[in-house]
DNA sequence: GCAGGTATCTTGTCGATGGCAAGATATGCT
DNA sequence: AGCATATCTTGCCATCGACAAGATACCTGC
């Protein structure tokens, strides 16, 4: 509960690992990265992080309860991505899904877990409150909208424009699209694909 | 290599179980529509089909392999699926889109394994060109449209197209989209949304 | 400052899994 | 009929997730 930061982390090894949780979902990143959310081990998790086989188990219970707080890191990070790109674009729905791509793609382990809930546990608080900000966080970018659409167009336009992102975004990260195709920049080829769906009014 | 389909497979067991291969890959589809393509284990196959542990090895190799068949059998069925739909459409790429959403929604299982290279063996040859056969497709579908588009536009537009179809099926599957706000039927949903990239010509 | 309580981590174990090796058995070709 | 081959079985090993029991360091209350 509390945050055991001590001198000690700068030099030697902080007691009991000092922040093993954080470290645990740190290396499951770079380990998901390598092989997948399905090549994912406990215990190569606690290898790298220098401690027992059974160390993470204290902290996530399970396989699924550590994947939990893993993709409730990821929503959270994308409601935070989302809410500044649309500060930052002054609320450009293009815009809004060129950074759900740079999202995937700069956090591509966390993008991973998160639409695949047979992985972790859907019925969490934590995650469902995440969840929630996330989406809130898409529909702002619809109702911001110059030309808003109201009630179930609304609905609609969003449900089309996160098809849209979502696709694309899993499409590359799955390797389907060619780099001789749509290049090898993943923004610029959101950017092409986004807009001829929604043409940009920022 | 030959089909060793005899009169005693009507009778009592086949020997040496007669079919093997397709009866691993038709376990494995009930498999991953219970647990996901993650909880998919070889010898719960091998149960499934009254054969020793080992044996689905002999047929596939290993893991990698059974789900490199499973992936290529979704990818063949995925062309069918849209050439028919292409057949019976006119050449209406709203239908083929909905085509696309309903091989997801039928197919769970190969849909799930198609699009995550990890999980299986990419540099196969028959899994390439099952993968070409539906991507052509799919490039037709757009190229037969009305107004054709030409060069990279078209290139744009189908990407456009196979992504909107690829994301909604993906959130469907995944279970990101609420019932009471879509509905419980993902053809006339998906309709709904793919309408609002392109209104059907047919 | 110290003693009890607690959070954190370790060690040991069990059943299950994937993969490999070696052997058994049926099939088909000659 | 006999032999080569495809198919399947048995046995084994390293690894994994989960659990139980114990050790260790921290922290709170006095």
């Amino acid at each position: 509960m509390l945050i055991a930061m001590s001198e000690e982390s700068a030099a030697g090894r902080p007691y009991h690992h000092g922040d093993l949780r954080r470290a645990l979902l740190s290396a499951a990143a770079t380990a998901i990265e390598e092989s997948g959310p399905a090549g994912l081990s406990l215990r190569d998790l606690a290898r790298r992080a220098g401690v027992s086989h059974a160390a993470p188990a204290h902290h996530f219970g399970d396989k699924a309860g550590l994947l939990t707080a893993f993709a409730t890191e990821g929503f959270e990070t994308l409601a935070d991505t989302l809410a500044r790109v649309r500060q930052e674009s002054g609320g450009s729905l293009l815009e809004l899904g060129v950074g759900y791509v740079t999202f995937a793609v700069r956090h591509r382990a966390h993008f991973e877990v998160m639409f695949r809930p047979e992985l972790f546990h859907r019925d969490d608080a934590g995650l469902a409150a995440a969840q929630q900000r996330a989406r809130a966080a898409l529909r702002a970018g619809v109702a911001g909208l110059p030309a808003a659409p109201v009630g179930p167009e609304a609905a609609r336009t969003e449900l089309a424009a996160w098809s849209i992102v979502h696709g694309f975004a899993t499409l590359w990260l799955g390797g389907a699209l060619r780099p001789d195709q749509v290049g090898d920049d993943p923004e610029a080829a959101a950017r092409l694909v986004i807009g001829r769906l929604f043409a940009s009014p920022g």
